[in-house]
RNA sequence: GCGCGUGUAGCUCAGUGGUUAGAGCAUCACAUUGACAUUGUGGGGGCCGAAGGUUCGAUUCCUUCCACGCGCACCA
């Protein structure tokens, strides 16, 4: 077998080893696997996008729950794919086409989507790719497109049924317009944030009113006001008044609506329903006129009179000029602050509107959604997601889910001609995936994105066909996904599948047969060491992929795991952790050049037993945090097993005496339980061990062997020698000195000791040795040439400590004993009492060396 | 305003109703030609965010408060 280098090098095996898994076909569900079937799939990263770290650590979380289901036998299946991502690329269309001085309008929506797939083309799946170079074993024969064809005709068919099924309608409500993208925008994706304006004071007829924005005024035409507001008693609900305002005289009409807040300004609001929504709920609630005051471009419409055209920010300041001129400015408060609503795509400022659209009626719709988070049938991780899961969906309102970009699913709706977007829409359209015979164009919007999401974990097994796949491998296992999407695409993908598998074709009557995924785990979100949002814009974003380059795909893995922890929703990301990582990738390295180079020797020792029991509690430890999604912990628990335990205690006894064998083969099983982890490198050492079968699909761990529990000599092993290396410093010793010890007790493994704390085993007690107290009792007498009066000293002294600790260890149980009495249960008690007496039994040790110190 | 999370060593984080609260990194000292300087050994460094309460005993449980982060609602 070749020799290894001294340092692992990742860039020398990673393309390698993962070509090996391909070639292999082994990503690809087992057909001979007899455990269940366990199945991811992938959260669809933008097509056009690249890795980030929040993919890079959700990336590696799936491929562990995948890597260890495969390894336990189960038909695994991790299904990838990418999102069409419409509005991200629709910008970057719209963007090239300013540079070239154009508008979609010029070129027409068929060249416009030559341009898309140009775009596709030329980025390609490119984060595909780079989720390969983290090792991620997706079944990529499986790979899908939110826009390939069987995924179109599933988006088409989910439609149609819910149209069919009275889910879908077309309705002018209030929707969140963003002028500069000229689409709408849902109310998940908008950005609010707080800014300083005036807030003007105006009289309005017999009120005074307030606004933050005057330019939105023109049509106002009633004025609403708390019922028990006491102020405003005299005035009734519908009376009329004439009011001077901005453009001449209105007549004004008194409401009285209990959303109205008394303490806020003078308790009197004029309303703009067309342009706001609270203002849109209390005109249809009392069926009140609406009017359109801002066009669609956010310029001013007619109505505005001499400020038709402008833009609303230029508009502001003339209006309250001029409503200044006419005496009506009461006051402006400067300190004001509001919060403006902006698209999170583009930052756009949020325009509201009313507007025909499609929408969802989510009160039909969710249906049995919040029993199935209730019952837990889905079951949230970390739990506390599912109260916030059933708050939204009790709350949830309808859902508007067409957009007016290009990009993205055409709806399969069709007008008459001539009739969308008119006053006589109704009953002119045909909801059909074919176009229908006669003169119909198709409905020129798109579907919202989350709308195909939605279909994600069906549509992938290919819904709407009853194929195999979709009897196989639904429900999914597992959702793995950020917080920020629970809502947007979570929640959508729930109540779509329960409602989209409930056709008979599909024989899924029961509830928990039609939910999409059995477990959804939200992962914390990856922030920078500062705390900050890792963004590029901000420039604090960091490149797995330059992780990946420097340490190696193993350590960014094992790195991202390591800081991660249950029930934090940040990581505070440190490269430091990712370099430690690669440290400890270099550890694995090694200790299998230490184990090649060691001869094959079979006697054991109480070293072998007693690693060998810490092997298998720490298999079952790992094993149970996996279960409970404590990637963390896991890491950490097999990073203290590798390095504390094997590296620097064992294998320093190995080296000396005890089994090779079994000191090989614990580390094979170390490897086992590491590979979800840093798959590359444990492949890499499973077959310089010599196996012949590929460590990803080789068992999960190896069969348990009973041994006994030599724990005690290992702990007294580990006390000995801590106790000589810190008494080496204390007496001040070179470390190249010879220590020569003596002790009664047997000393377990007094070969390795011999080497490992650098000293000689007396048989007898010789001249000038000296005691050293250990808190096992042990007794111990170790002497040296170098022992002088000072470092003698510097032994009492050390010797007192103990003393010491030991007595206030006896006097504080004693108190706590005394205390427990009639208050615990009897088995705590004498746990404490045994305590006591192995404590004072030391401590009569310790006494006894001062004699022999001073001796 | 409501809810959630976090607050422990210089930094990033573990942990526990009961002895002396731990790790990694950083720092200091020492070591080292045979697995590994991507190493080893040792040391220094903490009123466990604050105040109350429960308890024989609280860093841990409860309450309130403070700071930071996040979500939701409101915003005339």
């Amino acid at each position: 077998m070749a020799e290894l280098p001294k340092q692992y090098d990742p860039k020398q095996h990673e393309e390698k080893i993962y070509k090996k898994w391909e070639d292999a076909g082994i990503f690809a569900p087992s057909e001979k696997a007899s455990g269940k079937p366990f199945v991811i799939m992938l959260p669809p990263p933008n097509i056009t996008g690249s890795l980030h770290m929040g993919h890079a650590l959700q990336d590696t979380i799936m491929d562990i729950l995948i890597r260890w289901h495969r390894m336990m036998g189960d038909k695994t299946v991790w299904v990838p794919g990418t999102d069409h991502a419409a509005i991200a690329t629709n910008k970057v269309i719209e963007n090239q086409l300013y540079t070239e001085g154009k508008t979609r309008w010029d070129i027409g929506r068929e060249a416009f989507m030559e341009r898309t797939e140009q775009w596709y083309a030329k980025t390609g799946a490119e984060i595909l790719n780079q989720m390969k170079r983290l090792g991620c074993s997706c079944d990529w024969g499986r790979a899908r497109f939110t826009q390939d064809d069987g995924y179109v005709e599933a988006v088409n068919e989910a439609f149609v049924r819910y149209y069919e099924q009275g889910y879908i309608y077309r309705g002018a409500r209030i929707v969140n317009w963003d002028p500069k993208t000229q689409t709408t925008v849902s109310d998940l994706e908008i950005d609010w944030k707080t800014e300083k304006a005036p807030l003007y004071t105006f009289t309005y007829g017999p009120f005074e009113i307030s606004t933050a924005r005057p330019e939105t005024k023109f049509g106002d035409k009633y004025v609403v006001m708390h019922p028990d507001d006491k102020r405003y008693a005299k005035y009734k609900d519908g009376e009329m008044f004439e009011a001077e305002w901005i453009n001449g005289s209105v007549t004004a009409t008194v409401i009285k609506d209990e959303v109205i807040d008394m303490k806020f300004g003078t308790g009197v609001m004029t309303i703009t329903p067309w342009h706001d929504t609270t203002d849109f709920e209390i005109a249809r609630r009392h069926n009140l006129d609406m009017e359109q005051i801002i066009g669609f471009d956010g310029k001013l419409l007619p109505v505005a009179g001499e400020f038709t055209g402008l833009e609303t920010s230029e508009a502001r300041p003339k209006i309250v000029e001029k409503l200044q001129a006419k005496g009506l400015l009461v006051s402006i408060n400067e300190n004001y602050e509001h919060n403006v609503a902006l698209n999170d795509r583009g930052k756009g400022v949020i325009e509201p509107q009313v507007m025909r659209q499609w929408f969802v009626d989510m009160k039909k719709l969710k249906g049995d959604t919040i029993e199935v988070a209730k019952k837990d049938l889905i079951r949230f991780v970390p739990p506390r997601w599912k109260k916030h899961f059933i708050d939204w969906m009790e709350n949830v309102y309808d859902w508007n889910i067409n957009r007016q970009i290009w990009l993205g699913h055409r709806l399969p709706v069709w007008w008459k001609a001539g009739t969308h977007g008119t006053d006589s829409e109704e009953g002119n359209f045909v909801v059909s995936i074919e176009k229908p015979a006669g003169d119909y164009e198709q409905d020129p919007d798109v579907l919202d994105t989350w709308f195909s999401s939605a279909l994600w974990p069906f549509a992938t097994l290919g819904w709407p066909e009853p194929t195999d796949d979709l009897k196989t491998y639904y429900p999914t296992s597992v959702l793995v996904t950020g917080r920020d999407i629970l809502y947007l695409w979570v929640a959508r993908m729930i109540f779509s599948g329960l409602e989209l598998l409930k056709d008979k074709k599909y024989s899924r009557p029961a509830i928990e047969a039609r939910i999409p995924f059995h477990d959804v785990f939200i992962h914390p979100t990856v922030l920078t060491k500062k705390g900050q949002r890792m963004s590029k814009s901000l420039g604090t974003g960091i490149d797995p992929l330059e992780l990946i380059e420097k340490y190696g795909a193993d350590a960014t893995r094992f790195g991202l795991m390591y800081q991660m922890s249950y029930d934090s929703q940040a990581i505070k990301f440190d490269e430091e952790g990712i370099k430690a990582a690669r440290n400890f990738s270099n550890k694995l390295w090694n200790i299998a050049r230490l184990l090649e180079s060691l001869p094959d020797r079979a006697t054991e020792s109480v070293a072998d037993a007693w690693i060998q029991n810490r092997l298998q509690a720490v298999a079952s430890e790992v094993t149970n945090l996996l279960s409970l999604y404590k990637f963390g912990e896991a890491a950490r628990i097999l990073h203290e097993f590798v390095w504390g335990d094997y590296a620097d205690w064992y294998l320093e006894i190995i080296k000396v005496e005890g089994s090779t064998v079994i000191a090989r083969e614990v580390f094979k099983t170390t490897l086992r339980l590491l590979h979800p982890f840093m798959p590359h490198i444990t492949e890499v050492l499973w077959a310089q061990a010599g196996e012949p079968k590929l460590l990803a699909i080789s068992a999960w761990t190896a069969e348990g062997v009973v041994v006994d529990d030599t724990s005690k000599d290992i702990a007294i092993f580990q006390e000995v020698v801590g106790a000589i290396r810190s008494a080496r410093i204390l007496l001040g010793i070179k470390p190249g000195s010879k220590i020569t010890i003596f002790t009664e007790n047997a000393l377990p493994l007094s070969q390795a000791l011999e080497a490992l704390a650098k000293i000689t085993i007396s048989s007898e007690k010789k001249e000038g040795m000296r005691a050293l107290p250990l808190q096992s009792g042990t007794q111990l007498f170790f002497g040296s040439d170098e022992i002088t009066p000072d470092s003698l000293a510097a032994a009492r002294a050390r010797l007192k400590k103990t003393e010491e600790k030991a007595e206030n260890l006896i006097t504080s149980t004693k108190r706590i004993i005394a205390a427990m009495r009639g208050r615990a249960a009897e088995d705590k008690i004498s746990e404490k009492e045994a305590l006591v007496a192995t404590t004072e039994q030391q401590l009569e040790d310790i006494r006894r060396s001062y004699d022999l110190l001073d001796e």
